[in-house]
DNA sequence: GGCTCTATGGTCAAATAGAC
DNA sequence: GTCTATTTGACCATAGAGCC
């Protein structure tokens, strides 16, 4: 795969001052694999497809395409990293494309976007079939082209434009110049959510181990630390997977828990119990002279509580060193001691700056759990026992909350503890093995959490929501009553 | 200031595909 | 054939931004 090179934005696919024209990946091709992707059943045939296009990128693009053509894929129209959105929802789209179309929203979209299920599928079928659209759309010959580096100039852009009619300009600049598929394509890209096609970011990191014939794990390890499976590809692209390395202020995809399967079946010697906090869940990353905290979708939450980034200051100065610790955000009543409900911290989500009666109103403190890197050495791939007993440490020395850790030898021991961590006021148990490492970003077995089953209430069914894909002749989302 | 739209935090369960 | 992990497609509550 070439060198990276810029080229000027909107479609085309020559740059100004120079005499030959940049060869970029079309984006046209690039959604006609994905909806090959889409068609295609069995993980190994799609990640077959998907090695196939990064070899045609390699002929006939750059390889910031191929960057490209694996962050549109698996993250969206932005990196993740980036903190960039598309800022245009759902009900805006169906509005303007309404418009285009000259179908009225309320009597025409909005039903046919509860058949299919999907807004961006209901605009491509509009787009296909309706006739006042398709004399408003360029001939497809007559189209110029879009490359992928265009769309991603062009979601720039969309996330960039502040008022609705610099919005909406881009987006009747799409509708004029895309192809339905690519449209439905685009959108949900810029949505940031899946393209649900059946290939996400681990089918993704896979394809990129088999072009490369480098290993999973190292692959899967290079995203971790990168945070971006666009950089982990352009690392892989560049033979650079070596240089992956943790840096502070890059959050690590969190280890996640399963649903406890079978009590009776745990090997409670080797397994240690915490009552399961009811916050959110929070990454924090110290050093000298700065602290940020991260969500458990890798975002941002030092602004929202500018209170535990104090305290985390105040630690990390008693402390001299740096840290990245895994725990809880809680909401928390001093003058009683007692964490209180979800409900009460709810309050306190979303909010950027929060004011001084908010946060009088609804204090929060961050409960440890888990230490994942001490002076910046890596503890990530250490025993849980091993991390534990560095946590503790860092914990006491720096006056820091963390959660009680305990050992039960038989069920109706766990039992116990299960109903204790209820009248606590917690969600339930998290029980976890002490010989395993932090698995990133994976909801792995070495992790169990034990909930409370929810109750059973007599209904009958009043409403249901139509299903699509492979949903489609099903029914969902049902309205009780 | 009120309204609308959008984003973000969280949740859940069923279907499906792959591993064993 | 069974088990397990992943994918998919929804929901709720709340806050912020933009518009009138």
């Amino acid at each position: 795969m070439g060198k990276s090179e810029q080229v000027s934005s909107g479609p085309g696919n020559s740059e100004p001052g120079r005499s030959e024209p940049v060869k970029r990946y079309p984006f046209r091709k690039y959604c006609e694999v994905l909806d090959r992707l889409e068609q295609t059943r069995g993980t190994k045939a799609k990640q077959t497809l998907f090695v196939e296009l990064l070899r045609d990128i390699q002929h006939h693009g750059t390889l910031e395409d191929g960057v490209l053509a694996c962050r549109f894929v698996s993250e969206g129209a932005f990196d993740p990293t980036s903190g960039l959105t598309g800022r245009l929802g759902a009900r805006s789209q169906g509005m303007w494309v309404s418009e285009y179309c000259e179908i009225d929203y309320d009597k025409v979209f909005k039903p046919c976007r509860t058949a299919t299920g999907s807004g961006s599928e209901t605009i491509e079928l509009l787009l296909t079939n309706m006739p006042h659209s398709g004399s408003k759309q360029a001939q497809p010959d007559t189209r110029t082209p879009w490359t992928l580096h265009n769309m991603d100039t062009s979601f720039g852009l969309m996330a960039q434009a502040k008022k609705s009619e610099d919005k909406r300009a881009l987006f009747d600049q799409w509708l004029e110049t895309l192809t339905p598929l690519e449209i439905k394509m685009a959108l949900r890209m810029l949505g940031g959510g899946s393209l649900r096609i059946g290939f996400e970011a681990r089918s993704l990191l896979q394809t990129l181990a088999k072009v490369s014939g480098s290993s999973l794990e190292h692959i899967r390890y290079a995203h971790m630390v990168l945070g971006s499976v666009s950089e982990t590809a352009r690392i892989v692209f560049e033979d650079r997977l070596d240089e992956a390395s943790f840096s502070m202020f890059r959050p690590i995809a969190f280890m996640l828990a399963s649903p406890v399967e079978s009590l009776e079946a745990l090997p409670w010697a080797s397994v240690r119990l915490e009552e399961k906090l009811d916050g959110i869940r929070c990454q924090v990353h110290a050093s000298v002279d700065r602290v940020e905290l991260y969500s458990r979708d890798l975002n941002p939450l030092t602004q929202t509580f500018p209170d535990v980034v104090v305290e985390m200051k105040r630690a990390q100065s008693s402390l001299g060193g740096s840290f990245v610790l895994d725990g809880e955000v809680l909401a928390f009543d001093p003058s009683t001691k007692r964490i209180l409900p979800f409900l009460d911290l709810q309050k306190r989500l979303g909010v950027k700056k929060p004011s001084s009666t908010l946060m009088n109103d609804v204090p929060v403190i961050f409960v440890a759990y888990d230490l994942l890197v001490l002076d910046e050495k890596e503890a990530f791939s250490q025993s849980l026992e091993q991390r534990r007993s560095q946590l503790t440490s860092v914990c006491e020395k720096a006056n820091l909350p963390y959660s009680r850790q305990f050992e039960v030898a038989t069920l109706q021991q766990c039992q116990r503890a299960f109903e204790q961590a209820l009248n606590h006021g917690n969600e339930g148990l998290m029980i976890k093995q002490v010989d395993s490492h932090y698995a990133f970003g994976q909801r792995s077995h070495h992790w169990q959490k034990l909930k409370e089953p929810e109750g059973a209430l007599d209904t009958i069914i009043m409403y249901a929501h139509a299903g699509s894909g492979k949903r489609g002749g099903t029914y969902s989302d049902f309205t009780l009553g």
